[in-house]
RNA sequence: CGGGGCGUAGCGCAGUCCGGUUAGCGCACCUGGUUUGGGACCAGGGGGUCGCAGGUUCGAAUCCUGCCGCCCCGACCA
């Protein structure tokens, strides 16, 4: 499968577009760069938030709501967020529209300026910390460990369903800490939470790194990132959680009383997943009979079609079994539209990437079997109704490895080192993918690098060992290999 | 904002070069019948400001001018 894709990567974009569309997933929508996110694509992010919102309950946050709109002012309080962000921004000017005089319409109401802009939020950094500040006044306050799920804008030049939208959603943790090494600590913890959430449940493997200090947030000490690769050999940032240092705590004079009795101001982070993660795992498990999703995240887990109709016998028969699967935590789907035949429903499940598919028809009742079909593989066997429920947990869990392994796999075989910067290039060209190389550290080489291959340097990888070499570029000494890639 | 492509029925498209019946095809939709274990078939039917505006012409989906919109590739991007 994945060999297909990349072979006709020039057709990937209209591939993704295709299976977007024809899983019922998102459409466009009449604001340029928006989608609408249509029932089943909003209920795999349903499934998402909500494993996600456990994993930040288990690690001790709560979540909270702040405004949608961001006084202009406060984006100027932090000097480099303001250098690396507020540019692509949605400003709101007015407060009121008024009839057209002309009589075309509706106009905005010149009276109605806003004597201060306000912007949409395209994240919170700023409104927040301004409101941490009258929340905070001792160490006994700390930590603060707060999530928000919200929508946030971000007017971009080009977007993509789900991989870049000018509106989208996700959530955004904005935790404050007593010291650098506990602030340092929750980074590196939702680090964690994002990987673990990118390979148990979404099942796409991830390299946890840092990011370079050009590719950091805007604001940050530190970028932690998790990278994913895509099955067109690009990668794709697919969560990051930013070491903050003092920065936003100055900027918007948060302080704290410590233990000494001395005035400090506090350290901070912030971390962020969003819809993209639902781009991510189209890209990186569909094929081209359309979505592939994992069990874990799927919204329905198995479909029972009666064969050929819904008929009384063959239904009840499906209500026993589904009333099995539920019985294990399934989520079960009979379909009981009894004017699609059989092998239009097969084509169309398989469009939207539902895992198992049971087909239950009188050949079936008679012999107290199913035939029991796996999207992943498209393999279909005949399975004895008898536990039935147990047959169908433990293929769900195979289901779920198979994919991790093949995405592994892939990764694998579209990893490459390199030790120099003409294979560097041929590589990228060639095979496209992750590349392994020594690199000096220098933002001056990464931007070389980026302007003559557009291959950036996604991360510096934190579980990766020691190895000393060579600058791929300039030769300089390098103590550890660092990835680079196209992408998205 | 550059480079390329496209705009014709709900969706996907042909027709445009070379102007000429009543603008066509597939899917979807409606009616009837036969079907039903991998996207059924037959018959009948409904649905159109040919992106918008202007021009040329006896006559424009087709030629000319201007505008608008969408898609792809870049620039931009946590």
């Amino acid at each position: 499968m994945a060999k297909e894709i990349t072979e006709r990567s020039e057709n990937y974009s209209q591939w993704y577009n295709d299976i977007v569309k024809k899983a019922g997933l998102a459409d466009n929508s009449a604001v340029r760069g928006c989608m609408v996110i249509k029932p089943y694509g909003f209920a795999i992010w349903e499934k998402m938030r909500d494993q996600l919102d456990a994993m930040f309950k288990e690690t001790g946050h709560v979540n909270a709501y702040f405004p949608l709109f961001i006084p202009k002012s406060f984006l100027s309080k932090e000097a480099q967020h303001v250098e690396g962000f507020a540019k692509e921004c949605a400003v709101v000017t007015h407060h009121r529209l008024m009839n057209d005089p002309q009589g075309n319409g509706v106009v905005v109401d010149p009276t109605a300026k806003l004597e201060e802009e306000l912007i949409v939020r395209p994240t919170s950094e700023t409104i927040i910390w301004h409101t941490y500040k009258d929340w905070i006044q001792s160490y006994r306050d700390l930590p603060l460990l707060i999530n928000q799920w919200a929508n946030v804008v971000r007017w971009e030049m080009r977007t993509r369903p789900f991989l870049r939208t000018a509106e989208f959603l996700w959530q955004e943790g904005h935790t404050a800490h007593a010291t650098s090494d506990e602030a340092m600590a929750e980074a590196r913890l939702m680090h964690d939470v994002y990987a673990r959430f990118a390979e148990e449940f979404m099942a796409m493997p991830v390299i946890k790194g840092s990011k370079s200090a050009n590719e950091r947030f805007a604001g940050a000490m530190e970028t932690y990132t998790i990278e994913a690769l895509m099955q067109d050999g690009k990668a794709l940032q697919a969560g990051t959680s930013h070491f903050l240092g003092q920065n936003f705590a100055r900027a918007f004079e948060v302080t704290f009383m410590n233990d000494k009795n001395e005035e400090e101001f506090v350290w901070a982070t912030s971390w962020g997943v969003s819809t993209r993660l639902v781009g991510a795992l189209i890209m990186t498990h569909s094929d081209d009979e359309g979505l592939v999703l994992p069990p874990k995240l799927a919204p329905i887990q198995v479909v029972i079609v009666p064969i050929p109709k819904p008929e009384p016998e063959i239904l009840s028969k499906a209500k026993e079994i589904e009333k099995a699967l539920i019985s294990r935590g399934i989520s079960v789907k009979i379909d009981m539209d009894d004017t699609k035949r059989p092998g239009f429903k097969f084509a169309e499940y398989e469009m939207k990437g539902i895992p198992v598919r049971l087909g239950l028809g009188k050949r079936d009742l008679e012999n107290n079997v199913v035939e029991v079909a796996r999207r992943d593989t498209k393999e279909k066997t005949s399975v004895s109704l008898e536990g039935i429920e147990n047959y169908v947990a433990t293929l769900l869990d195979d289901i779920q490895n198979n994919l991790f392994n093949k995405a592994i796999d892939f990764r694998a075989n579209h990893t490459t080192e390199v030790n120099d910067y003409e294979t560097f290039k041929k590589v990228l060209e060639e095979k496209g993918g992750f590349i392994s190389c020594h690199w000096d550290g220098s933002t001056e080489t990464e931007l070389k690098i980026k302007e003559e291959t557009r291959a950036t340097l996604r991360c510096i990888p934190v579980d990766t060992p020691e190895e000393n070499g060579k600058c791929i570029v300039t030769g300089a000494p390098s103590s550890r290999r660092v990835i680079f890639a196209k992408a998205y």
